[in-house]
DNA sequence: GAATTTCTGATTTACGTACCTCAAAAACTG
DNA sequence: CAGTTTTTGAGGTACGTAAATCAGAAATTC
């Protein structure tokens, strides 16, 4: 049987308030007699009940999601996993607050940040930027003692508890992959349409298609990136603009959002003319024009696996409990017209 | 706040009791009155405290789950993912026993599941074959209020609640795609390696293959199909075989296991000569052999999310509570050598 | 209308933990 | 040693539900 707080009050010889006191860290304990009911704790394998102590403590966890308002589809979807999983609130007995934020603005990211020490929730979840203030900030949050999880895109050496997210440059080798063998060792030249360099996401994916292309197909060239902005408008402009110039473009990658201003570029080329092109976020957009053939393949993150990850991990942060490993990892998903779900 | 059995219970204007009996489906309870009660449940919104209810029950879920013997690394793979989940068992509340029956058995099938009825446990997970027998047992199961997942292949039209798999169509159909593009529109033979056209997900990857192959591909021409019932031994013998008889086979999809053995017989053959190979399954060998370029494409079913998804759907099956379709998705992993994990 | 059966209410205990109070014991202080 | 402080024990209540008992009310039967 599954030992309780009372086997562990028997087994150390001491009341149920000490054993209480020693689990709940409250004072009022000689080193002796603590070290004694922890002995007995880890002789008998106990385990607090969570659900129990939940119900006794009558707990809710309070999460906090700083997202940033981008425009783009991805974005918007995320937003929506999260108030997916707001709807989940009452049997998952949590609470989550949603922050917007302007995008690619650190400052912004820090004074929400900061916000949240004023009355720490339970977890803090949010789209990081890679700037030394929010590195500063988000360290600070881990010196109060605040599980973080960093969502999308990473911020490591910051002291952030996990990050939810796929591995970008394990995506930028797998586009540059397939977009190297879908070519077929021809030479060819490729453009590469990005959000912002500020991001790191976009940085290692970026890292990682370079890498690749360099080292397994020196047949294609890569033209100087494009940076997007994540803005549909401004992506279609800079995509219509490299076409302008390089008539002969073979191949597009298009590493972050604003896809719908690629895909409205792309259609205006003759269906014999277009180019290979690999895209990132299955969104309404781009999984219509992976189905039409305007794109051929589209490298996905599950941002609803993604929030509901970074919720069971600040979960089990809270809680000072494991995580376990292999089911929070946040696989790159390759869609092509064949497997859209 | 979120409404209890004492909210309903004033609300309705009856005593606990008889909220407890309504809700528990105990008898003596007049119709009018049960009624009432279920209108004041609706009303407020009352959703049972699944934790609050399991610690007042000291339930536990006591799950079966039949696998079959295979020697080959999935299957061997699949078992170790229940036996980890037994390892959370405690905290979970679950019971987890694992049967072990013959492959491509049916008979033993329908014993293993004739025997789960002798002491009904809360839910049964199997790898299906597809048989007109199992199909009726596992009617016999649905019958008996057993839920049921089949795990890795399914048996539609059986009556069992939730199937924890791949969709193995899309996966033939990704297979082809990625063959035929892989092989850049020259005419080619490529040969299939399955276990057993028994089984349901063997039968249906071919069918997505073969589909997308014939309809986009008519370049290449599929060489009768090899059954190698996901033995490594057989599998080398029949690859070596055909490889004998069609020196000029320029792609392989080895869509069943047994892969040990058609690796063994790749590597036998010069680098320059090697046909392009997409198998499924990541296992060790091979993940070895992609690393190494034996393999250029691996797709794959994650055998943890397979077995978490079956004990989360059994759960909330038997605790009549929706299941969240997004999560239990399992997806089709495509593997290159540059997003191996 | 009395006897019987069927419902319903009131109350209690339990699950495993948290948290509180009060008294008693033990350990220190000077 | 008395006085003070710290540590410990014993006990209770609570969380939301399940499950049980028993008495009383209502409906049904004859």
């Amino acid at each position: 049987m599954k030992p309780t707080v009372h086997d562990i009050a028997r087994s150390a010889g001491v009341s149920l308030a000490t054993v209480d006191r020693v689990l709940n860290g409250r004072p009022g304990v000689r080193r002796v007699t603590r070290q004694k009911v922890e002995g007995a704790i880890v002789a008998l394998g106990y385990v607090r009940d969570v659900a129990a102590a939940n119900l006794a403590k009558g707990r809710t966890y309070g999460f906090t999601f700083i997202l940033p308002g981008n425009d783009n589809s991805f974005m918007i979807g995320l937003a929506d996993e999260v108030r997916t999983a707001m709807a989940r609130s009452i049997p998952e007995r949590t609470h989550i607050r949603i922050v917007d934020v302007p995008p690619f603005d650190p400052a912004a990211l820090v004074a929400a940040l900061e916000a949240v020490l004023e009355a720490p929730p339970s977890g803090v979840a949010f789209v990081a930027i890679d700037s030394p203030e929010v590195r500063a900030m988000t360290a600070r949050l881990a010196a109060a003692g605040i599980p973080t999880v960093t969502l999308v895109s990473d911020i490591p050496d910051s002291g952030r508890d996990h990050y939810a997210g796929i591995d970008n440059i394990a995506a930028g080798r797998t586009a540059a992959s397939l977009m190297g063998r879908f070519l077929g060792r021809r030479p060819a030249t490729v453009a590469v349409l990005a959000g912002s360099m500020l991001v790191r996401d976009h940085r290692e994916r970026l890292e990682g298609f370079s890498t690749v292309i360099r080292e397994a197909f020196p047949e294609i060239v890569i033209l100087p990136v494009l940076e997007g902005r994540d803005d549909p408008a401004l992506a279609e402009m800079l995509i219509a603009e490299a076409l302008r110039q390089n008539p002969q473009i073979g191949g597009m990658y298009s590493l972050g959002a604003g896809n719908r201003g690629l895909i409205r570029a792309l259609a205006t080329i003759e269906r014999g003319e277009r180019p290979l092109v690999i895209a990132h976020e299955l969104t309404t957009s781009t999984r219509t024009a992976l189905a039409g053939g305007l794109i051929d393949a589209v490298l996905n993150q599950d941002a609803g696996h993604e929030v509901r990850s970074a919720i069971r991990v600040l979960k089990a942060k809270a809680d000072g409990l494991p995580v376990l490993a292999a089911q929070e990892r946040i696989r790159i998903d390759i869609f092509l017209k064949d497997n859209l779900p």
